[in-house]
DNA sequence: ATATACAATGACCGTACGGTCATTTGCAAA
DNA sequence: TTTGCAAATGACCGTACGGTCATTGTATAT
């Protein structure tokens, strides 16, 4: 039984197919008629969802964004404490080259295309950025509380130094078309939980 | 006395012009009449320099990596020894909402558009993002053989993780339009270079 | 000073873009 | 089953795009 209207239905699905290509050809290199292509709907149906190119970016922006932080929550949160929470994240985004979501990271592949030209763009990017590094400071902080880390660590500038190094290293995955930099990049960040670890005996 | 030929400062005006329109529009943004308005040619004296639109956005592309990398080292030269010139780079890089070229990071501006539409400026990014990380590298190794840091530091993960660290700052600050976290890591950054440091009594 | 090669011009071209709308289709409530 | 309304259509619109070229202007070599 689906709860969608058909109208729902339809403008997720546009968003869905039209997810990859504005990812990969950024918004300006996108055109309605990929989008036609993609969806295999006439032009004027995907004028009935969507005012325009400029509000349907929005919504792929969202889209993209949310999958992306999504996806990263689910692997993330099957892990039982906070240090195996940052492991996994780290394991997760460790392919650059198969990301969660298709054609790139969508903070670094918006943000770079919008902070020039786009302010609702920008603004949406900031938010998603400001609340992974959140999310990165409060796993550590519920290590900390846990006892598994050790209390003097501050969590905040970690969270950022993460967070950073993490984009950092999927710009020269991606421009290289290797993770070796990558992977170097995430045992350092894994040495630096592992030197804040409390070591249970 | 200008050695240069005509053509040949015409085409530099040009590129000299279009640079900013491309970083901050990006490739597929930016248009030939946005190139008429800037450099207040006609269009046909554009194609009499270039090709068509691609060619004219890989000499703009080649122009901003460099003035990025000529005005880093510029900024480092003057240093006389390799502590110097690490924390000289990292300060002159911590204002990435008033970058050494306009617009942004070449790098990142077109690394992420360019990754899965243009091979071509995916190689030039790639090369500079290598060279990086590769002078990096050879200013710790240049200071580990004059005594001033440690024997024992690892120059090219360090290199690595200072070149990702500012581009993931770089990112942070252009989208959030302020220099904190920014400020954070290079903080960081000249931390764990003291921490490698050799004092001398 | 003159000749010549080449830079600069802008009207022009075909195309593809974002966007519209009268009409047709098809789902879902009565 | 019928009916009403929203979804889907695609021909169509004006514009702006990348690109061309015969003509004009001008810097440079002789």
């Amino acid at each position: 039984m689906d709860k969608l209207t058909k109208a729902e239905r339809t403008k997720q699905f546009i968003i869905e197919k039209a997810a990859p290509i504005f990812m990969t050809k950024g918004v300006a290199g996108t055109s309605m008629s990929d989008i036609m292509e993609a969806t295999q709907l006439a032009k004027g149906s995907l004028y009935v969802h969507f005012e325009n190119k400029e509000e349907l970016s929005y919504s792929v922006v969202d889209y993209n964004l949310n999958a992306f932080v999504d996806r990263t929550l689910a692997a993330v949160n099957t892990e039982k404490n906070a240090k195996l929470k940052l492991f996994a994240m780290l394991d997760f985004l460790s392919d650059p080259l198969n990301p969660p979501v298709a054609g790139g990271c969508p903070m670094m592949n918006f943000g770079m295309e919008a902070d020039d030209t786009s302010p609702i763009i920008r603004d949406k990017v900031c938010k998603i950025v400001v609340d992974v590094q959140k999310f990165i400071q409060d796993t550590v902080e519920e290590g900390m509380e846990a006892g598994l880390f050790k209390k003097t660590w501050n969590a905040a500038a970690f969270a950022t130094k993460t967070y950073a190094m993490i984009e950092g290293g999927i710009l020269i995955s991606r421009v290289s078309g290797n993770n070796d930099k990558m992977n170097i990049l995430m045992d350092m960040l894994k040495a630096e939980i592992e030197e804040q670890s409390i070591l249970l005996l």
